[in-house]
DNA sequence: CAGTGGTCTAGACCACCAG
DNA sequence: TGGTGGTCTAGACCACTGA
């Protein structure tokens, strides 16, 4: 790898610190010094740096310099998968079914999170979602009418609900929760698994500008992973 | 935010995309088009567009330009916790204890996965971990002792094997999967849970330089979540 | 308060690849 | 093959904060 490069430059870094060369919770050398030691500007040191920093793998702070963290806790990115692509990846044919679709009185705990006085109505969705029309996953989400009025005349057949959302209201930021869950009666059912599965289950809550879109519980068929590398 | 550092034109950029300025799938303003726009230097521009591309809301080719993506699907950020860190996170004490402690050979599935000739022994490890003496979470773990050789010695009762190999042995890469796994009679009583609970699931695989290290599986008790946001 | 990282700039060259 | 993003540089100023 071309060390003049800032991903050289990273890697080359890398190597040195898990080799052991400057040991958890030592103080590194500086920019300054890095940079002459490699011949290169002190803002290519820079953004290799950081980057090491974005990984997990080093602490920076004014005045105080550039320390190896104790413990190397690093950070893993996980694509929060659509499903369709998650089933297009893998050669399958992706489809879905939407299986209840009311207009309805949200749950006390849907209700609180999504921020909605009690009383309100929202717009409830029961969906799976099939690989080579294998049930893969199954969705429920309540969404805020208020927020995405055209979601009561979304073509929801041809289009997921999730990808429709997506595209008409892009969100801004959203909570996400992995969590293991026991299939009750309407996960098993749609799922075609028993009751009593432990389903892998994805639980996001999205909103823009402070006003709540969706709530979604998404519980995946027994045997499902999500992988990423480290 | 001030719109003249690189975050703060990250995040009106965000804004402008999120408000539907650029719609999915058509091409931005090329980078020496916004750098004017903003009165700012085309660096500046670079860096806040390749954040936005990192966090997977843009997409950027040579020569095409920067599109807004179809679908845009955002990464998370996932600290892979370490449980002791989890536990101090909440206010609570941490603890653990080993139940299992052996040199064996390791079943195929695990061998094949660590690319160990067969009739190979290694390292084998059950601890449970505990959150003011409840138990949180339940570890089996093979270690390769060729590529760790002081783990054999290594004091498991003050520090938990995961902490120790990550300071004696920095990783260099890893895969990771989540997923859910219904309780056996090992899981259960070393969770004090019920045979058949669902259990949020860690399977982690560790290596350096092409070396097998370890390999460990992370069972959380029921209820448990892992959290992050998008 | 002095040294470190955070950031910007203006210019430059290059790699890539779609037209 | 030309336009786009990827990257480097040398210098500069600033914000923070620990010694």
């Amino acid at each position: 790898m071309n060390e003049r490069t800032h991903q050289g430059l990273k890697e080359s870094i890398r190597i040195r610190i898990i080799s052991g060369e400057w040991p958890p919770d030592t103080v590194m050398p500086g920019e300054a010094d890095l940079a002459q030691e490699y011949g290169c500007s002190r803002t290519t040191v820079n953004r290799a740096l950081q980057s090491l920093a974005d990984d997990g793998l080093i602490e920076r702070k004014r005045r105080a310099g550039t320390r190896v963290k104790d413990v190397p806790t690093r950070q893993a990115k996980i694509q929060i998968p659509l499903v369709r692509h998650e089933v297009e990846a893998t050669g399958a044919q992706y489809g879905h079914h939407v299986l209840l679709r009311e207009i309805a009185k949200p749950p006390q705990p849907v209700a609180t999170r999504l921020r909605l006085s009690s009383g309100d109505d929202a717009f409830h969705l029961h969906t799976v979602h099939l690989a080579d029309n294998q049930p893969l996953a199954f969705e429920d989400r309540w969404v805020n009418v208020a927020a995405a009025p055209g979601i009561l005349t979304a073509p929801l057949d041809a289009i997921s609900a999730n990808e429709w959302l997506l595209r008409q209201v892009p969100y801004s930021s959203g909570d996400v929760a992995f969590c293991a869950k026991i299939a009750g009666e309407t996960e098993a059912n749609a799922l075609g698994v028993p009751v009593g599965s432990a389903l892998f289950t994805i639980d996001r809550v999205t909103w823009r500008d402070g006003e709540f879109i969706t709530a979604m519980r998404l519980y995946y068929r027994p045997g499902y992973e999500l992988k990423t590398k480290l």
